[in-house]
DNA sequence: GTCTATAACTCGATAGAC
DNA sequence: GTCTATCGAGTTATAGAC
C-alpha cells in the first residue's frame, strides 16, 4: 500500500485532470508540467495511460469505501443520504469536478474492460450501500417509500450523477443546483 | 435551411461519433475514412471542430424539439412522459449512443463558450418542457407530487441523463437497466 | 528514479491544384 | 467542391545516459 512520494503526486494531479477534462482530454505533458516532472518520470510509475486510469479508478472506488463506512458507522437514516450526496458535491464544490467513475463512464467506449470492469464495479457497489441504506430506512419508518431498494437505490445515484452532469454545465452555482435536485430527490423518499 | 449532401452525411457520421466516443474521442480523420472522403472536404463545411461541434448541438436540439412539439400536441400526460424518456432510450437502443448533450456536458471544460452556451440552452429547454407537463399533471390530478414544477423537471432531467451514463457502462442490457430506473422515476410521480 | 532524446504516429488546420 | 500535399504541434511510449 505504501506508494511513492512522486507517484502519489501524479495520481493527486492525474486525478483531477480526469475529472475536470477526462481521459481523452488530458495528455502526460499536461500532468508533467503541472507536477514539474518529465513525461518519462510519468511511464516509469504507469506505464501506459490505461495503467493510470486503472489505479485512478481503483483509488477513487477506495477512497469512496472508507467514506462510506464512515457514514454507516454513525447514527441516523436519511442523514446517511445527505452525507452521501455531499461526498459527489465535493467533487462539484471544488474545480468544478465531475465524479471520477461518472466522467470515464461517459467515455466508455475509449477505455479497455479492465477499465470499465472496474466502474462497473464502483456503480454496483454504490447501488449495494444505496440499497441497504433503503432498506433500513423503510424498516425504522424513515422512508415512506414502498418501491424496492433496488430500484430506488439505482434511480438515486442516477439521479445523483446526472445532477453532478447538468449542474457542472451551468458552471455558476453549480453546487447550489446540485443540492436543490439531491434535496428533492431525498424530500420524495421521506 | 438546405444543406448540402455531403455536409448531411458528415453530421450524420459526427453526431455518431460524438455520442459514442465524445468530443475528444473522435477526430477528423475516423470521419473522413467512415463516409470515404478526405478530411480536407470536412474543414471546407465545418473549418473547425468547434464548428462541427456547434453545428450538432444545433441540429441535435431543434430535432429534439420537432419530437416534444409532437408529444405535445397528443393526448396523456403520463404519457408524455413515457415518450419524452423513450427519446433517449432510442440514442441507447442503437449502437448504445449517450445523448449528445450529456455527452458534451461531461466534456464541458474542453469546449468553446458558444458551444457550452448551446448545451445550456438544451438542458433549460427540457427542463421548461418538462415543468409545463408536471404542471398540467398536478393540475389534471395525473400526477400526486406536491413539489414545485421547476424541481420536479430538473430531477427528472437528472435522472433520465444519469439513468443512460450509468445504462451505457454496463454494457449489457443497457436498454433494459435505463426503462427500469426511468419508470420508477415516473411511477414515484404518480 | 529521473533525465535527454527520439521514435512513430495522430491531431486540427491550411494552401493550392484540379 | 474535392482532392493532394504538407505544416506545426501534439500524442503515447521507449531506449539509454546519469
Amino acid at each position: 500500500m505504501a506508494v511513492n512520494q512522486t507517484a502519489q503526486k501524479i495520481l493527486i494531479v492525474a486525478q483531477k485532470n480526469l475529472q475536470q477534462k477526462g481521459f481523452n482530454g488530458f495528455s502526460y505533458r499536461d500532468l508533467a508540467q503541472e507536477i514539474g516532472i518529465k513525461t518519462s518520470s510519468i511511464h516509469y510509475y504507469f506505464p501506459t495511460k490505461d495503467d493510470l486510469a486503472l489505479a485512478l479508478v481503483t483509488a477513487y472506488h477506495e477512497a469512496f469505501k472508507i467514506e462510506l463506512a464512515k457514514i454507516s458507522s454513525e447514527d441516523g437514516t436519511r442523514l446517511h443520504l445527505e452525507r452521501y450526496a455531499k461526498l459527489f458535491e465535493d467533487n462539484l464544490a471544488v474545480d468544478n469536478k465531475f465524479c471520477l467513475c461518472g466522467m470515464l463512464a461517459s467515455e466508455v467506449n475509449s477505455l479497455s474492460d479492465r477499465v470499465k470492469q472496474a466502474i462497473q464495479r464502483f456503480f454496483t457497489d454504490n447501488e449495494l450501500w444505496l440499497s441497504q441504506l433503503i432498506a433500513d430506512g423503510q424498516s425504522n419508518g424513515s422512508f415512506k417509500t414502498i418501491n424496492s431498494p433496488d430500484l430506488v437505490a439505482a434511480q438515486l445515484l442516477a439521479t445523483f450523477e446526472g445532477a453532478m452532469l447538468i449542474a457542472r454545465s451551468a458552471e455558476k452555482d453549480s453546487v447550489l443546483k446540485f443540492r436543490l435536485v439531491v434535496q428533492g430527490a431525498i424530500e420524495s423518499l421521506c
